[in-house]
DNA sequence: GTTCATACTTACCTTTTTGTAGGTACTTTC
DNA sequence: GAAAGTACCTACAAAAAGGTAAGTATGAAC
């Protein structure tokens, strides 16, 4: 009954523990959620095109509020995946860019979006039919 | 000033046409917010290990409700993502896989998921160095 | 004939997310 | 000296997502 979720017992199962993103107690389901999140997935794939200043994503990601915007990198900085850097100039003047394993997330990110992108009207069309299904 | 986002023109142009997700109109960002909706990501990861009663993804999926497994089938459904399939008998039965589709999707999804389970530590790691940042 | 089981749906309520509008700090431009 | 520009933050309000509990249908088991 007992299930694991990302409870390191002692010595080697420190340094073997994985995440299960099935338990709901796993850590691993945040992150999942920070990345997955509405604007989370549209910056990493922004920011796997190089920096960004905060404006230019603004510009970027179309439909962003500043609010969402600055609320999302933090959550992404935190998990260590974005990398703010701060010019103490006037006007303010902050970059944006990705960590290594923030690259690494974004890849797999910018996979699952190109996948959609390329198959667009493939996905519009098989909606439009599944509408009238159920069998019973 | 007028972007494209899925508006096919004429003739090549519609077999040409590409999703962009950075477009706030482009309707792949809907598609995308399916698939990496809270309880989206899980289910086709569930899936992608083969079919499922509904039942049977309520206690796979840790944590979600009957009604939202219900919803985010619906939603993957309409897509053209999930095939349902129901068995005129009583008590009900009913089949959830995904379509050929679907299988596309989930590869890209669970590529995502196995990562983070398995960066897991370093993820966890760069978020307690993360927090006190900021050069200014 | 009451209970049980499955796969849901529905109504109602709480929580979370998101948007809007305004403010801040400081310097350069007009 | 008023306005503009950057990168935010904060309070408030609206919208969306999510949870809970109950109900539905049907036939088989007790």
């Amino acid at each position: 009954m007992t299930e694991r979720t990302h409870l390191p017992a002692s010595g080697i199962a420190e340094k073997l523990a994985r995440g299960d993103v099935f338990s709901e107690a796993c850590p691993s389901r945040q992150i999942l959620q920070h990345i997955t999140s509405r604007w989370g997935v549209l910056v990493l794939v922004a920011l796997s095109g190089g920096t960004h200043r905060f404006a230019e994503l603004r510009r970027k990601v179309s439909g962003v509020s500043e609010k969402m915007l600055a609320q999302t990198l933090r959550a992404l900085e935190t998990d260590g995946l974005v990398d703010r850097t701060a010019f103490p100039v006037v006007p303010p003047h902050v970059e944006y860019s990705l960590t290594p394993l923030g690259r690494e997330a974004a890849i797999r990110v910018e996979a699952l979006v190109d996948w959609i992108e390329d198959n667009l009207d493939d996905l519009q069309a098989a909606r439009a039919e599944a509408e009238p299904a159920a069998v019973l």
